[in-house]
DNA sequence: TTTCGTTATTTCTTATAAAATATAACGGTT
DNA sequence: AACCGTTATATTTTATAAGAAATAACGAAA
């Protein structure tokens, strides 16, 4: 059993351990939970310009993150169409379903994890 | 147990669950790889100037380091003299050999975590 | 009192990232 | 052909972070 640290600690704070979580492939981080959020605001707008504006985010950026995603992956995760009666839109593929529900399993072990370390500071 | 998504992902490209680790207090990080880093060096050089250097970084954010630091400890974790014979030093206390032991055993624990997170990405 | 190399602190400059802006292309409908 | 709202892309601007540089303070020893 590690050693707790706490009465290193100053007083009457609290300290947590946290941390952040991605996939990276070759050494670039393409997978987190800002892409997954994207994924599932596509789900609901249908749109990658809807929902970058939801998330405050500029649709440039919005449509990097998907981009890096469909390269990184066997089959895009999502389809992009331009034009059309409602000027296009986007729609999400099965596997960009099964990437969202390996994330939140994902979290949820991890944040497991550092509950478990947090509690470890004190005892 | 989750369902794997390797197949989801680009063939002959090699992935990975990666993540960084900090302890944080009322949601501002204050101890990660980094400051460790400087504390071993200053204990190696005596000096927060020398192992400044060592990391190549500038000596105020390593000061900066220190500072925060010991801010968040009970005690502080660096004593610093300025003047003297050799223009002055820094060197560690006790406490912060313990947090330097601590990080090293956290850290293990999230290497192990992260190398299972990434088999599971292909069974 | 001068010297030394360190700590302590401010200021200025540079580099990087993020955001905003602008413009073109798309294609179905009217 | 004109219109629409989206995708696609480049350019410019802004904000933030990092870094460099400059300067003062420190105090034991010679």
């Amino acid at each position: 059993m590690a050693k707790p640290i706490k009465h290193i600690l100053r007083k009457k704070a609290i300290f947590k351990v946290n941390g952040s979580l991605w996939i990276e492939c070759e050494g670039n981080r393409f997978f987190g939970p800002g892409p997954v959020e994207l994924l599932e605001r596509i789900i609901d707008t249908g749109s990658i310009n809807q929902a970058a504006k939801q998330m405050k985010m500029s649709y440039k950026k919005a449509w990097e993150i998907i981009h890096v995603l469909n390269e990184h992956s066997a089959h895009p995760v999502v389809i992009m169409q331009s034009g059309g009666q409602r000027g296009g839109g986007s729609l999400i593929t099965k596997e960009a379903i099964q990437l969202i529900n390996y994330h939140r399993s994902l979290r949820k072990r991890f944040k497991k994890f550092l509950e478990n370390e947090t509690e470890k500071l004190s005892f």
